[in-house]
Formats: structure tokens, sequence, C-alpha cells
DNA sequence: TCCCACAATATGTCTAGACATAATCATCTG
DNA sequence: CAGATGATTATGTCTAGACATATTGTGGGA
């Protein structure tokens, strides 16, 4: 025997084939919870979780009184995966090693304060490294961490393991934010990864919180030819 | 008076409280919805909703008879905001323009065919053309229509618009690609954007899918200085 | 001991109502 | 004609049930 799908579901399937095939504009009303509930011969909730998991996928809109109508704009995020570095080169068949190159903990200077969004002096631990594939330079570190929010820091050396994995381990955090551009590779990075200068880097710089205060700042720099990061948008989410 | 929230939004908000706050850990199980409904002294359908949507923002896990456990793994993806370039450069308070470098519809090459997934000899149309703010060129955009999926597209000049936007209006889509990467400027690339050649550029290829069929490939390249992607992520569950 | 049948349980789906609330439309008034 | 007013309408929230279904635990039999 086939299982049938619930039924919301299969209305919502309905109703989403005929938008995305044009049969209905966007701006346009769909039938209301009751029409659609008297169409299909089921009850107004029904009908109603149907339309709610359309709005929910960005594909309606939903308004007392005007009804349900198509979204007009299209939607405009995409679900980006950032995975850990190390996995990310052992997923490639890889082996991920990791090389401190710095280390000094101490009050913060002016930049570095800016960049945890501190005030000018907090305690800081900020350690540079490489991270290496198959002991060639894939990416590297400049990392900072917040020691009034994550005192335990201070005690880890980060000789071969980097920051970010002990961290995730030990650190929670609430809020995360990704900042991606491209640069040309200074003197020092350049001479680290093993690289012309002035070639092209795509850099990756995170901050993440804890209930509004900065714990870590990191920046990793990749040689062009190194990584890319792709990201995939279904139209409908799947239910 | 302050309108109350409603009560399956008070009840997720709890619940979601006592996870961030790590009261609950990861894989531990929740109450059940009978016995929410009970807590909360509300029906079930109130609990279960409350349920669903903590399931939705991947914070719990819900398995029949098994009940619903505190997800373990964390969430790896963060919501990267991809906006129209005209937007984008409009939001900045800049004067948006286009200009069309080059127009060809024709039978598409091996490396066209490639790019939109199609066989090779499918007929596209080319498009290059610069993004401009306050008339300064902004971006490269090199774009392939597939014309078999968007037929009208031929019918379309855009000299002085991109086609990005008449795509969005007229062609549904249910699938799209992302990719973003660091690269050094090719001779052609510098010259349209009047930058030094061999300068990092930050490319964005997007790719459109309708049913299976590619619907147009389009490939951006900015300045390093002119343009960064940002994601922000809010509230992961504790790993 | 291992496997199978069965009962218990938590979620999944659904109904047919109820009242609340927001937004729009038509109408009435100044 | 502009603005206030009230009726209408569609969604939003919620209930108290019902039956379905997947999964886990348990106990009995080979």
């Amino acid at each position: 025997m086939s299982r049938t799908p619930p039924l919301h579901e299969v209305i919502r399937r309905a109703l989403e084939e005929e938008i995305l095939s044009g049969a209905r504009q966007p701006g346009s009303r769909l039938p209301s919870e009751t029409e659609l509930a008297a169409q299909w011969d089921c009850a107004r909730m029904t009908a109603g979780r149907a339309l709610n998991a359309l709005a929910q996928a960005g594909m309606v809109e939903r308004r007392r009184r005007a009804g349900t109508l198509v979204a007009r704009r299209r939607i405009q995020e995409t679900v980006l995966e950032i995975h850990d570095i190390a996995a990310e080169i052992r997923a490639r068949g890889r082996v991920y090693g990791f090389r401190r190159l710095e280390r000094r903990a101490q009050p913060s200077d002016p930049a570095e304060a800016e960049r945890l969004a501190v005030e000018d002096g907090a305690p800081v631990l900020a350690i540079l490294g490489v991270h290496l594939a198959d002991g060639v330079p894939h990416a590297l570190e400049d990392r900072l961490i917040n020691l009034s929010v994550a005192p335990d820091a201070a005690a880890q050396a980060f000789e071969t393991a980097p920051p970010g994995g002990w961290l995730l381990d030990h650190v929670p955090w609430t809020e995360a934010e990704h900042e991606i551009y491209a640069a040309a590779a200074d003197p020092a990075t350049a001479r680290h990864l093993a690289m012309p200068r002035a070639a092209p880097c795509l850099v990756m710089e995170r901050r993440t919180w804890l209930a509004g205060a900065c714990v870590t700042h990191a920046r990793l720099a990749f040689p062009a030819d190194q990584r890319r990061f792709t990201a995939r948008l279904r139209h409908p989410p799947r239910a």
C-alpha cells in the first residue's frame, strides 16, 4: 500500500504547483481558508495549515481581511553552510594539520578591542596559526579570544589544535556573524601561506557572541584557489 | 493595554529559554504534548504547535513514541542574504545604472552548455554588462539564459535594465545555487571594471533551476573593495 | 538466548465548532 | 469632498475531542 500524504500537504503542493507554474500571478489572491475548506471538503484549520506553510516558505503573504496573496518579492535569503576547516579538509580526503605561529595573552590594544567590541585594555588571547592540508598551508587564522568571557582559554596552548574547535566544545554562544570578502594578500599573509604577494585571497571573518558579549573574532584568509563558499536554496522548503 | 502574545508563542519561548540556558541538555526529553497541555492548562494542539515551531527551527527533534528531544547537532547553517545588485546600490544611497556590453542569441558552445547544464547546441542568450553605481563600474555580469526554458527572454534587449530583474519577474524558479570565491581579474574584466589587472575580485556565481532544468547562470565579478557578503546566525542549540 | 507478537505511548492528522482581531469597504455626516 | 463610523470579512488563536501511525518496551515461546 502506498501511504497517502497528509491532506494539508496535498493542498499545499497543489497551490504551490499553481504558483510556480505561473497560473497564479504574484499579487493575486488565493482562495480563502473557508473556500479552500469547501473545495477540498476539509476543516478550515487543515486548509489554513497549508496556507501557513506556504507563508512560512515565503511564497505567499497573509493579511487579515485582505486574504492570502501570492508573494511579489522573491526570497532573498539563502542558506550558507559554513563548516569547520578541519572537517572541510578531511571531507576532501586530505590530512588536516594546524601549526601555531604566535600566541599572546595580554591587555588588548585599541585595534584588538575594536575587533572584539570590548573596552580598550580588556584581557585577550591572540593566536596566529596556519591550517594545513597534507602539510601544505591552506588558510591563515588570526584569532582573538575575549578572556573575560572565556577565561579557560588562557590555559590552552593551541599549539597543534586550532582554537576554533576548542571554543565550540567549551564555550556556548548565542549569535554568530560572518563576513566574506576578497582581498590582496599582504606580505605576511603571503609568506605564511606560501603564495605570491598581492595574490587574491578569500577572507572570512567570524565574530561569535554570548548573551551580548563578543566571545571571539577570527579572520581566516584562504588563497583564492583553496576555498569557495557554496549555498543552495530550494524555493519551497520541504515540510 | 499591552497585547498578550499567543499562548503557543509563550510556551515556545519558555522552552527555548530553557534549552538555550542549558537547563535542558541536548538529547534530553522535553515534556510530552499531553504533559505540556496539563502544565499550561491548554489543548494538546496548542502545546504541539509550540513544539513544532521549535522543531522547525532545528532546536528539537520529534519522534513518535520517543518524544521531543533537544537537538544534538549544532546547526552549521547560516542565513546569507543575497540582494539584488540594484537594491544593494540604492540602499547605499547611490544611483544605480546598467550598461550592456554584448548580446548574443545563438546555439550554445560546449563551455556555455556546461554552465547551463544543457546539451551542446541548445539555444542560449548570452549577455555581458556592467552594473554602475553613480556611473562608476561596480560589477561585471556575464549571464547565460536558457532559451528553451525562458523563450520570452529572446525578445528583451537588456540594454539598460539587467537581465536579473526581468527574469525574477517573469520566470519562476524552484532552486538556486550560489558560489562565492575570490579570483584575480582577467584582462577583460579589469578593463570593464576600470581596475588594475590581476587585482583581487569577489566573484559570485548563481545558477537558477526550474523543475530540474537550469534557467540561467550568472557570474558577477566585484572589485574586492566593492562588495562583501555578511551572514548572521542567532540562537544555535548547544552541542 | 533470540526473535516475534503485542501493548503502551507519543506524535501526526483532522474535525467542527468558538471567539478574537485586523483590515477593508461602504455609508453616513459635516 | 474629506473624514469618521460601523459592518463585513478573512485570518489568528484555541478547544476538546477523534482516530492513525510509528516506535519502543515487554513478555512469551521456540
